[in-house]
DNA sequence: CGAATATACGGAGGCGCCCTCCGTTTAACA
DNA sequence: TGTTAAACGGAGGGCGCCTCCGTATATTCG
């Protein structure tokens, strides 16, 4: 769908393709989403003007680093939806989810950001871990497990807010932990009600 | 307690004090906490050196724009201690803390940053607040309406949390509204038990 | 009502980042 | 080995942060 183009990249173009991968990568683990891009294509011994050819926008550049890790979200949410219990699946995956993008300092707000622009590559890379998580939502809603009102929007939202709040208090991973739990809490289904 | 330090301000240092503390609140409105300062002193009609001379910081500058809103949560909450019920005296407050902190974007990234850094003043000014808040919490703890394991942290958390959230949903005020349910559900003593 | 002086002002300048544009280099192919 | 399309690199313009210091002025005092 999108490889072997008219002609494959010169080798010179592949090569610095993959260092300026591997030195974002990098970057972006020790300073977050927002990681100088000058500094990136310094540390692969680039031109800066190399970087913007083959990743024009930041959103590209993430992209391509994050794709295999929403990839695996999207799988590991297909295979919980095998999974016994629908609400302990969602939980599971909601977990996963939530420590896997506060390892990215800043993803919680790039994705939010995403979301609300269509045209970004970001946005089109999350399509698929989103549907596969609001498979589980809607199995865990059908099982009575969660609350019905609750939107696939919102629950992406809840997860990057996670990630957002563990984000905030490194020192205390057992904060993110109870941020979570008090979330997932709120989701189920209540048997006594009150409004305002 | 720091009013009328040895002498008073020169008259041309305080109108221009005034100057810069409306072009921010502008400035702030129209673009969140990390508006561009020198665009703030230009505004106002000033140097940059003038603005910086007043407010050292970035932080300086919010703290003295906020410190009438963390003072009004301060007496709301101070207020709500008296209502009668102490589980509905928490959640009005909690709304009422991140309408008012998502009026402002980037207010919940910046006072999670605050929080972190204890020589910042805007940590110093949210301390009244925070404190308020706390007895809020308290309260409800000790009538048995929220789980005993919620730190005035996660409060904090929780409500900067909402704020974030309905920040980066402004389309639909619906979302911000169903978030902090959720997490006040969440908060809520539960009747039944489960783990993991 | 003038100095004298402490205060306050302004913006140039150094630095870093973003992004574009285009002259130079080089891999690929014949 | 020559040609050429593809890729490289970095200068340069724009913007923002923050500091420093020469200039201007409000205030005070004789």
């Amino acid at each position: 769908m999108d490889d072997a183009p008219a002609r494959p990249m010169r080798a010179d173009a592949r090569r610095n393709y993959q260092r300026l991968l591997a030195a974002a990568q990098a970057l972006v683990c020790e300073e977050g989403t927002d990681a100088s891009l000058e500094e990136i294509a310094r540390r692969a011994g680039l031109g800066i003007g190399t970087l913007y050819r083959h990743f024009p926008t930041r959103e590209a550049l993430l992209e391509t680093l994050l794709r295999e890790h929403f990839e695996a979200m999207r799988a590991r949410a297909e295979q919980l939806l095998r999974a016994p219990d629908p609400l302990q699946a969602l939980i599971g995956w909601l977990r996963t989810f939530s420590r896997g993008t506060s390892a990215y300092r800043g993803l919680a707000d790039s994705m939010m950001a995403a979301l609300r622009d269509e045209t970004s590559r970001l946005h089109a890379s999350c399509q698929g871990m989103r549907g596969a998580g609001q498979d589980l939502l809607v199995r865990a809603q059908a099982a009575g497990a969660v609350r019905p009102d609750v939107t696939t929007l919102d629950l992406f939202l809840y997860a990057n807010a996670a990630a957002w709040a563990a984000e905030r208090v490194p020192a205390d991973p057992e904060v993110g932990e109870r941020f979570l739990r008090t979330i997932i809490d709120g989701l189920r289904t209540r048997t006594d009600e009150d409004a305002s």
